[in-house]
DNA sequence: CCAACTTAGTAAACGTGTTTAAAAAGTTAG
DNA sequence: CTAACTTTTTAAACACGTTTACTAAGTTGG
């Protein structure tokens, strides 16, 4: 019962968003290449690529050397063609930050936190930018709480958001795409995006914060968000005795911004566990902030007490702050790049 | 990176595709209500429709009652045009199973074991019932051990299958399309078909036989193998102590054909709120065999004392063999249905 | 029973990607 | 520096789903 999609326009964005996807990966391209690598004809690529530079959304940068024959035009994207913004809301500030298809950033700031005013501080703000970059073609939103199909649902603390429309709300008004993500799901896309992994991965981000401990789940190359958006409260793991991984982090006394402390090694083995039993990821990535080198080696080392070592996942560590960033700018590239050239050109 | 599939073949086939797959889903159709669900144009529907009434795939039923102007005919799937193999090998016997689209049984049967004596005699097997049914169209093989991409990994106990590529194998002698699948990821495809679970649902089917407990897991649509094919090997989670799960069930003695003992309960309810706060799954499913009404009431109880009661997954039961061959039938069927009907046509 | 209306199906014109043929632009050997 | 060869690009013919116009077949009211 899938619907095939053979209407034209719909095929026209297809092409194009490979066209737009492949040089910006690549940085640059022939005709020829694109043709080879999207297995689409010659003459449909040269139609398209030839168009998009006249529109302005490509670049010729001169004749390869020849290879043995006649010299081919190469082509790159033009980086100031389409801008994209990535908004994070946090408890005491809300950050922002304007960058282009090469995820350069061309504006980054902090303004005042919007969680407790309201949704229309937050349209003030990104109403500010959209006018100071009319090219602004996608945003994406990080809150510090469950998402589904751009709806916010429980977002603890912040009762004003939950149950909010945000994509609906902020695509009517601002005429853009606009996508919208829990802030560890964000943060998990954002590090298989940086590492390039395989679309088919499995892979867990853990954070161990203040206000108790969450994960971001991807698994066969999609976000886990579970039936009642649960998945990742990670708090709940059933550990020892009647406690559970919530409390058994919280005993003995938790850390105040400091490193994961060596006397939770073997709570975090066991969620290391349950995660290889259940998912299988490749890898489980660790906030640097939280959990260094030496402690993972001990992680990993109890860890196998409880899984045989050829399964365990790899552990690593990354910088949580770029890889949720990374997340919302992979989000909103994906918006931009699939958006159609010809849908509403308005502007000459 | 994606790459757009345009080619007029892939087209023609994924239409062909889906007027079958609506055919046999409703049992019946007009042209215009294809052109309708399927979003195709009226004549494209009518060309395909007539040339597979041509060719014997379709059947006209005669016409509709008037709806208020000229008389739509009405069309059906011929259930003779295609049969499916579905074959599932187990310790003691290899069971088989011959089928129509419409996933009634033409034949079944019990046959020795192929387990021990190597894949030579399960192709004798299988070309026997080939010779018999020449309109065989797919095979499914069901086996009790790893799979991924139709080769099979660790196969416990059955040596000489291990690192077999059973799906190229048979492809390349029976020149039809074969799926191979692990048993209890065909269980769970077979209750989500079944259950009509929604596209994205996740989906948990547990087992606990005497070679220790499994779970087939499904998660947004999705079948889990994992990164090592180690989804779902639920004997390792950690309970409490050092024990793990597996030993959990055998420590006070567990079944032999029995129910799952009530003793066990905790256990269990460990690991639903295991797969609770990692999958949040809208449904776990127990063998009948292995857990009856009230103690799936006891396990959902106790699990309350880990899990909010508003996250828990429904605990539900359901006949495990018949879960088994319905999800080898619906990979069987999907890879029927995904034929192109002019690709190999040596027949008359 | 015939005019007006409704729904189903067919035929021709159209749009768009592909295939095939030809031209353009370069390289290399003698 | 020209003949033979490569590779890139353009142009024309083609294939196939869609759109549009038209024909077929049925209903209803006067």
């Amino acid at each position: 019962m899938s619907e095939p999609r053979t209407d034209p326009s719909e095929i026209r964005r297809t092409i194009t968003a490979a066209i737009r996807s492949s040089l910006i990966a690549k940085g640059h391209a022939t005709k020829a290449e694109l043709s080879r690598s999207l297995s689409l004809s010659f003459p449909t690529i040269s139609k398209f690529v030839s168009l998009m530079e006249k529109e302005g959304e490509l670049r010729s940068i001169g004749l390869d050397d020849s290879s043995g024959g006649r010299r081919a035009g190469r082509y790159a994207y033009n980086p100031d063609f389409m801008l994209g913004l990535a908004v994070y809301l946090e408890k005491e500030e809300t950050r922002y930050s304007v960058f282009d298809c090469m995820g350069e950033a061309r504006e980054e700031g902090i303004a005042p936190s919007v969680l407790t005013e309201g949704i229309g501080a937050l349209q003030l703000q990104v109403e500010e930018l959209m006018a100071k970059y009319p090219r602004m073609r996608s945003l994406a939103i990080g809150v510090p709480g469950s998402v589904k199909n751009g709806k916010i649902g429980y977002i603890p603390g912040y009762g004003r958001y939950e149950g909010l429309e945000l994509k609906a709300y902020f695509e009517e008004r601002l005429q853009i795409p606009v996508r919208v993500e829990n802030d560890m799901n964000a943060a998990v896309l954002g590090f298989a995006a940086k590492a390039d992994e395989a679309e088919s991965a499995s892979l867990v981000y853990l954070y161990f914060g203040n206000n108790g401990p969450g994960a971001g789940i991807m698994a066969n190359g999609t976000i886990l968000r579970g039936n009642t958006s649960f998945s990742g409260e990670i708090s709940f793991v059933p550990m020892d005795g009647q406690r559970n991984f919530g409390q058994a982090l919280q005993e003995r006394g938790f850390l105040d911004g400091r490193t994961l402390d060596e006397v939770h090694v073997d709570a975090v083995a066991r969620l290391v566990a349950a995660f290889t039993v259940i998912l299988n990821p490749k890898r489980i990535v660790f906030c640097d902030s939280e959990a260094d080198e030496a402690l993972l080696e001990r992680i990993g080392q109890r860890s196998r007490s409880y899984v045989p070592l050829e399964h365990l996942p790899e552990l690593v560590h990354s910088h949580w702050p770029s890889d949720y960033l990374g997340g919302l700018k992979t989000l909103s590239l994906e918006a931009m790049i699939s958006q159609d050239l010809f849908s509403s050109r308005t502007e000459g």
